[in-house]
DNA sequence: CTACTAACCTACTAAGTAGATAGGTATATT
DNA sequence: AATATACCTATCTACTTAGTAGGTTAGTAG
């Protein structure tokens, strides 16, 4: 699978916090018991993405957490990069991965690249604004749905 | 990882019965010589090739497999669905996931649907001759780096 | 008919990853 | 001082990956 729970699980955090940004700094208590996700495993994917400089955190009483920039600013590349390292199709690509001997003869290697680029072109056109709660969803989905067929890759920009 | 060597090597032995099918029925012995894969790991993944119908063997002395249809008929995706079960990106959308609760509410399936179809198209638009050695290769290959950031998917078939 | 070859089948294993859980410590607020 | 919350480290179980081992079956060539 290329996306973990990890990775799933990071991206609805960062909507839930963008969601409910009005009040502040958010506990990821309540992130928990609104995602439906233990609180101890959020606990292992939030420093990830305080890490990567996508939120923040305060200590003590009336903490929590809050996005680091605005929603429209904050790609679902950059959040699956934090969580996942990549999102490489094979192993090969990866990043970190022991180069491969058969680089050189290997049919198939610019067909992976390929599919990387496309995935990475495909995630860094949705920012975290875009899967949030609006008004104007369904007239958006709408779009959508009407312009799929296309061949276009950013579907959720239009 | 969303390909794992299952699909990778299935692919490369596609590639390889293609390439060397004038001799008739090509032994997995010669096929794991020249990939550098162990033939007993080899033997695992090809039931699943012969299963989807893209592959048939014979017996015996000079037996071996052959495709079932030309080069050009045969699509990666064809082969990833039969190596891999599909190229699902997440675990949600895969073949007999158990249905996702938050189904309905989930901010997110449609952008990995959307992830899903764009691998999809991308990997149905790859056939085996497209990943065959030939004369006009490079040539074909700078055709893709001069229109790759044109946004089309099928960036092999040009 | 016999030897050989290659497909085909079943079981096993070592290593790694996914998906958590447990139990605490550090730090800030009220 | 009490409380709330971030933050840290270790542990655990189940599953998957990647591969090995050792055979049996079915067909061909001589």
């Amino acid at each position: 699978m290329l996306i973990s729970t990890k990775g799933r699980y990071a991206v609805r955090i960062m909507i839930d916090l963008a969601e409910n940004s009005e009040s502040g700094y958010v506990a990821m208590k309540n992130v928990a018991d609104r995602q439906g996700i233990s609180l101890k495993y959020i606990e292992r994917i939030v420093p990830l993405l305080t890490k990567a400089g996508l939120i923040e955190g305060v200590h003590g009483k009336g903490g929590g957490y809050r996005l680091c920039r605005g929603p429209q600013y904050i790609t679902v590349l950059e959040i699956l990069n934090s969580a996942e390292g990549s999102v490489a199709p094979v192993a090969c690509l990866a990043y970190g991965a022991k180069p491969c001997d058969r680089k050189n003869i290997c049919r198939t290697v610019k067909m992976w690249q390929g599919a990387y680029e496309i995935l990475e072109s495909y995630f860094q056109g949705i920012t975290i604004y875009d899967l949030m709660a609006k008004d104007d969803f369904v007239k958006d989905y709408n779009k959508f749905e009407s312009k799929k067929d296309t061949g276009g890759l950013n579907v959720w920009q239009l």
